[in-house]
DNA sequence: AATTAAATTAAACGAACGTTTAATTTAAAC
DNA sequence: GTTTAAATTAAACGTTCGTTTAATTTAATT
């Protein structure tokens, strides 16, 4: 798989990663694009083939430089606690930075029109979630972790607080006054991250 | 603001809820929903005025009969945790049972491209927030739950969890060797729901 | 039975869609 | 400088979109 772009292809495709993430994929024409990306119209075609085409390659092009930071960390002299703390602190940093493809993926495999390459993206998943496993282990080993725990269903409580305080992000900002983009990125980096490792932490130490 | 549709109408807003939350708003045409509903297309514009309007009166035919069974979970004479216990149930409960208008409202009020009576389902979201406010400071009061607690951010990690759960289907359905849709149902039910309140009473109850 | 209103239909509307064509410009190779 | 390939363009393609029209059928009212 081909992943050098041109610096028009690259153009294109990042347009094509705001406007799919803001208008979704089948709400944004290749017109939108054209013009925002200051394009003709059949560049999009001479370059990816289709519109399907390009969001394939989007996901390639935002997705091939998220390699394996997690294997780093599991190898990092810490202790459990400071390894998951790190994790998460890791996720939501990755998701927060990249959202606008994050959406995509969220939105965009989970309809039933798209018949994307859900295998690539599962493997990924699968990938990240034995690293979590790998770090749980250690933790329960060492006797810090309890036994019980349903590990696949950590990431979701991880990501899952992350998303849906994006998806409502108007609704937040009212609430906790959060006015500005910086105030609003501010609460993610400290307030939100804090939750939700406190709320793992707890998940992983207390005995009910 | 009229709720009272006739079959037809009705017919027109199951298959519509159907159709919006498998292939999106954009990604459904009236053509899509008449054929399906056997109905003519003509028939949408006669009733609902126009496709958006139509989503719109789904959005009300299904939230209006989602009255706060809440704020009966707060009188009831019950500890707070198991008040706690129980509101997550009813959570899931209500949007397991309803994923077709919970998808859609997930995914189209996020969309920049609709603009929606955001006011109402905002109103709706505090209100429902207040009552969990309520149960939480009620047990603060009795001392059996922590003071430090960020109180709009246990919502997100509920509902979160639970819809990155459900966005990710395929992924756990095969993790998890969920075959069947029963399977699937009893999972969430048992496992996701157990997990979701072991982490809240976690986070709740767990000192640092 | 005649009148009136509501429901339903097939057909057509103009606009927007993704894509292709064919001509032209730009750049590279020789 | 000529040739050749790549990049770029405006225009047109055929389809599908949401919506409207105008005619017809059904049902209710008098």
């Amino acid at each position: 798989m081909e992943t050098n772009f041109n610096d028009k292809q690259i153009k294109i495709l990042e347009v094509a990663e705001v406007l799919f993430s803001e208008k979704g994929f089948d709400g944004t024409s290749i017109r939108d694009i054209s013009k925002e990306a200051k394009i003709n119209i059949a560049m999009i075609s001479y370059y990816f083939g289709s519109k399907e085409r390009l969001l394939e390659d989007l996901i390639i092009y935002r997705t091939s430089d998220l390699k394996l930071q997690l294997d780093y960390l599991i190898l990092e002299n810490l202790e459990p606690i400071e390894k998951v703390n790190k994790l998460i602190e890791l996720y939501i940093n990755r998701v927060n930075c990249n959202r606008g493809i994050y959406r995509i993926l969220h939105f965009e495999f989970t309809s039933k029109k798209r018949n994307l390459n859900h295998e690539a993206f599962s493997e990924l998943k699968k990938g990240n979630l034995k690293s979590l496993e790998a770090i749980i282990i250690e933790g329960q080993t060492k006797g810090v972790f309890k036994k019980d725990i349903v590990i696949p269903l950590i990431t979701p409580t991880i990501l899952g607080t992350f998303f849906h305080f994006q998806m409502n992000k108007p609704f937040f900002e009212n609430l906790l006054n959060l006015n500005t983009e910086a105030l609003y990125n501010n609460y993610i980096k400290t307030i939100l991250t804090k939750h939700i490792q406190q709320t793992i932490k707890a998940l992983l130490v207390y005995e009910s």
